[in-house]
DNA sequence: GTCAGAAATTTCAAACTTGAAATTGTTTTC
DNA sequence: GAAAACAATTTCAAGTTTGAAATTTCTGAC
């Protein structure tokens, strides 16, 4: 193999330390402060997002999970009245999910918390750290 | 929230969608070509790297992971015969795992097509760019 | 030496996740 | 307008993952 692709796997393992190390620092955080996980997070940050609500497929492709993973997580906010799902009338295939009342007062309860963490697990880079990450970040994401 | 911390959130999220998509791609590969999973391959790796064998706490600690999980991928991989477990001479409480010769051979077949799919998924980036990541993923890593 | 505390691992329940199959509904093609 | 292809969601089995509790073993204080 070339040197290029032993630099690239080696940025890739640290990549992926560095991640795994700030979820499970998040992670953390979600269940000691708010008893709630990642997962719940993210859909509910998701649909915060699109407060209109989105289908069950635009969901699974926002978080790049599987439809059977969006499913299960939905399912579970639902039942505890975080979110709702609503037929569309004009594709009965179709269903359309969003927060509830409670969900949105939830959401807003965690994200303060949530945006506080990142920023203090990244508190070490600069603007000019943000500048360079973002616009490396953008190259790489319209790869796959 | 200051706007700091807003971009840091900003590049989180960025970070979260590259790592995730990548890793979707490289567990697609390795289902595709080597009809295995991204957990066995990172075990494996591990194993790989610290040819000597580790104990389970190592090697929970090396992947980010709980011991529990460490726990069951290893029986997985145990009982496909690709790894193996033996008790400390010193430490009854301690377990050393380590890849056996079908598992050697196993991983030597992954690893070669997964780095060259890591190089793929990253040939957008150039030199100065790995030089530059690498430095920042650097400076992120001893926060947590 | 004994015993309380610490350490390494496993076990367990619940949640998460995937990918394939099943279900239901829509669209296209003939 | 049937039939076939396609699309959205759910269901399901198997694997992954967590975090807490249980088990076993070691260590240190006395």
């Amino acid at each position: 193999m070339s040197e290029q692709s032993k630099r690239r796997l080696k940025m890739w393992i640290r990549l992926l330390g560095v991640t795994r190390a700030a979820e499970n620092h998040l992670r953390e955080h979600l269940r000691v402060k708010h008893d709630t996980t990642l997962p719940r997070f993210d859909v509910m940050a998701a649909l915060w997002r699109k407060r209109e609500g989105v289908t069950m497929s635009e969901l699974s492709r926002m978080l790049l999970v599987s439809n059977g993973n969006a499913t299960a997580v939905v399912d579970r906010l639902e039942r505890d009245g975080f979110v709702s799902r609503r037929q569309s009338e004009t594709d009965r295939r179709t269903v359309f999910v969003s927060l509830t009342e409670a969900g949105l007062s939830e959401f807003e309860g965690l994200a303060a918390g949530h945006e506080r963490e990142v920023g203090k697990l990244f508190a070490g880079l600069s603007e000019a750290d943000l500048d360079q990450l973002t616009d490396i970040l953008k190259r790489m994401g319209g790869k796959t």
